[in-house]
DNA sequence: TAATTATGACGAC
DNA sequence: TCGTCCTAATTAC
């Protein structure tokens, strides 16, 4: 699934390519198609991330939720503009923000940056005229013949303005709620460090982990402990802080629990801006390259089990953790 | 052609 | 802890 980075790099293109426009929405495969024609028509506002979680706004207080689950993803097709910048992921970085005023928040600050990544979104300026697939990872899909072009399999919502569509399949969740039901989702959400930027939401972080009796490994995940991380994250946070996944919470050391938010706040960062999961970044130069170019080799742990550890060289280890895969070194981590 | 897998989350016991 | 929901790509047979 997508996590948090690949959620704010889509918000970002619809801040880019909807926003501002009126939007045409409809529901190809028909089980959206009540919530679509409530949103036909509508000019779109805003376009929010949280965590895992996106938010389209539309005119009259209407808000699109999408969650993607393990497996959705966002199709852009069209004339679309890769944007090179980042808008901060909702233009909130270096802000702290009250929650309960998530809709009210400031306006954006871009940022430019430079795209890396044989994945990533390199061009910037003029439209292209093509096909983008968003998901866990992106990829550029074969030249558009016609547009819009013609819905393929299981689309659950399109949005469309006069240049750009956007198909959407998969999601876990997808409904359309008012102002008062966002503020009530988002304010049951952990801190997303690129929206609750600065020491409080450390404080929040760390004492809803060193409260807890339950394992870290779990309150990783835990989206109502922080907002963003998934099976990815968690296994090479945990690795990068030499953390033992079973610790409970109330006993990793403070400094760990600390460190693991900043570390998060780097890691998704990074996420954002390269639309990669690159959790090896302070590798040296060389063996940083040589692992870029094989996807296999990217992550310290995360599907390496029964491969030596890259540090010590035991068998990176596998069990179930919150009915998902575990990966972590028994010695490193012990 | 079928089985398997996936970077989630929720509700029923 | 288990079942369920969502879909497509990949792998196995």
């Amino acid at each position: 699934m997508p996590e948090g980075h690949s959620v704010h790099r889509i918000t970002r293109q619809f801040e880019r390519n909807f926003v501002g426009h009126v939007v045409h929405a409809s529901s190809p495969q028909g089980r959206f198609a009540e919530g679509a024609a409530d949103l036909d028509g509508r000019r779109m506002t805003d376009a929010r991330a949280v965590g895992k979680q996106m938010f389209l706004g539309f005119e009259g207080d209407r808000w699109l939720r999408v969650h993607l689950g393990m497996y959705g993803a966002w199709d852009f097709a069209g004339d679309i503009l890769m944007d090179a910048t980042i808008a901060s992921a909702n233009g909130r970085m270096g802000q702290t923000n009250q929650r309960g005023t998530f809709l009210e928040g400031p306006n954006p600050d871009a940022v430019v940056f430079d795209a890396a990544g044989e994945n990533s979104i390199t061009s910037i300026g003029a439209p292209r005229r093509t096909r983008l697939r968003m998901s866990e990872s992106e990829k550029e899909g074969n030249e558009l013949e016609t547009f819009p072009p013609e819905p393929v399999g299981q689309v659950r919502v399109r949005l469309r303005t006069d240049t750009v569509v956007a198909d959407l399949r998969g999601p876990t969740a997808c409904e359309v709620l008012d102002p008062a039901q966002v503020e009530q989702v988002v304010g049951r959400l952990g801190p997303d460090p690129l929206i609750d930027d600065g020491p409080a939401a450390q404080e929040r972080f760390t004492n809803a982990v060193r409260r807890k009796p339950t394992p870290i490994g779990l309150l990783l995940m835990d989206q109502n402990v922080v907002s963003g991380i998934g099976n990815v994250y968690r296994a090479e946070l945990l690795f990068r802080a030499r953390q033992n996944p079973h610790t409970p919470g109330k006993q990793v050391p403070e400094e760990h629990v600390r460190h693991l938010w900043r570390d998060w706040a780097k890691l998704l960062r990074i996420g954002v801006e390269t639309g990669q999961m690159m959790t090896m970044d302070d590798l040296d130069p060389e063996a940083y390259r040589a692992a870029m170019a094989n996807r296999a080799d990217r992550h310290w742990v995360y599907k390496r089990e029964g491969l030596p550890c890259r540090v010590c060289g035991t068998n990176i280890a596998l069990e179930e953790m919150g009915a998902r895969k575990l990966y972590w070194c028994p010695y490193c981590q012990a």
